[in-house]
Formats: C-alpha cells, structure tokens, sequence
DNA sequence: TTTATAGTTGACAGGATGGCCAAATAAGAA
DNA sequence: TTCTTATTTGGCCATCCTGTCAACTATAAA
C-alpha cells in the first residue's frame, strides 16, 4: 500500500512539468544548459513568462540556475524527469491502439 | 527534434494524471477493477467528485468503464501509465539528494 | 408501478494558473 | 555615474480546475 503523501508529492511534481512549454523547457535542458533568453526564442513567448515557469521548476527542485555576468543560465537538476518523456510516449502509443 | 504537438499530448497526458485522487484511483485500478463507490471510499470524498475524475481519465483515453446492474465498474486502459510512478519515485529520490 | 441503489450531469463558487505589461533589479560597459 | 542588456517581480485579468449540492438517469427489487 502506497501512502497518501507520497501520492500528493508525486502529483504536484506532475503538476510542475504538466505544461507544454515547460517539457519544451526540460527537453532543451536536457541537451544542454540554456539561458533564459535562448528558451523564450524557442517559445516564442514574453521572457517574463518563461522566468515564471523557470521559477516554478526551481521551486520543485527540477532545474537549478547560474548568473555569468548579465545572463542566468538554467540547467537540469534531475535528468532523470526526461524518463516521463519515455512515459508519456509509451501510453500515448499503447492509447492509440 | 521533437514535435511542438508532441509536447502538446504529453502536457494533456500529464495534466490528467497530475492530481492526488487520480493517481489514488490509477493505482488502484492497476491492482484490479473497481467501481465508483469502492473508489469513494478509499478516496473519502463525494461520489460526484470521483464520477468526475474518472470521466476525465475516461476522456483521456487512460479507463474504460462496465456497467453491471447499477454498478459500473472501472479498469485502467493503458497499464504502463503506472512506470510514471517509477518515474515520479526516482525523481523524488533524485531530488532528495 | 413504486422504491431503492449506483452513478452521472449541471450549476455554481472559490481558488489556482497562465500570460502580458510595466516597473524593479543585477551586472557590465561607457 | 549613467546607460544598456538580461532577468525577475508585481499587478491584473481571463481562463481553467475542483469540489459540492441538487437534480436526473439507469437498473433491479418489492
């Protein structure tokens, strides 16, 4: 039997990676340690908009950050988020039949 | 390159998994059958409230549904949802590090 | 046909999310 | 110091999510 808490902490780290530009933002990490400006030229999207989703993945311990002069570069802290890529691929597969 | 759609269906995915009493029912289910007012009361919470999060797992393509007399029983649809608990799990390991 | 049981659905309220703009901050360059 | 670039933060608004109650539907039993 699994407890409850366990299940509310395993949701809200769904939850923080449950947004597309957010697994857009995990994928490019993945690769590669990204600016935040890199990542908005990517999404396409206000540069305030992606620090919040920065923000909020640090929060949930999921990427960590460094300043180099005027520019922050974020990394991932948990490379091991990209098996919910594998994850989601797999039931989207299995779905589909 | 992976598709901007791609990441699109895995948020959706994740979104429908991303709540306490989803994964509670998920795991459940991948144990065995169950009907709605079983998952009430491990859930402890209105009938609708349970009705409602199996509709939108139903909607995901994630449970199908019976219906034995006035009971209706659920199943899960795509087992291998579950390895996002083995993800989930190692991320939180990782992270406590 | 009436009654009881099991679930679903609609309406609604409160709270959480997401995105943008504008203002604030941080650090280096002039 | 002042200016510029890169990023963060606060405010605000629109939208989505959750949960509850009440009403409705489906099926079986009396």
């Amino acid at each position: 039997m699994v407890d409850r808490k366990t299940f509310t902490k395993q949701a809200k780290m769904l939850k923080a990676l449950a947004h597309e530009s957010r697994l857009m933002i995990v994928d490019s990490l993945s690769r590669r340690e990204c600016s935040v400006g890199e990542l908005r030229d990517m999404l396409d999207c206000d540069l305030s908009t992606v620090s919040k989703h920065l923000a909020l993945l640090r929060a949930h311990g999921i990427v960590d950050d460094r300043r180099e002069g005027t520019t922050v570069f974020y990394r991932l802290l948990t490379p091991c988020v990209c098996n919910f890529f594998i994850c989601a691929t797999q039931v989207l597969k299995e779905r589909a039949r």
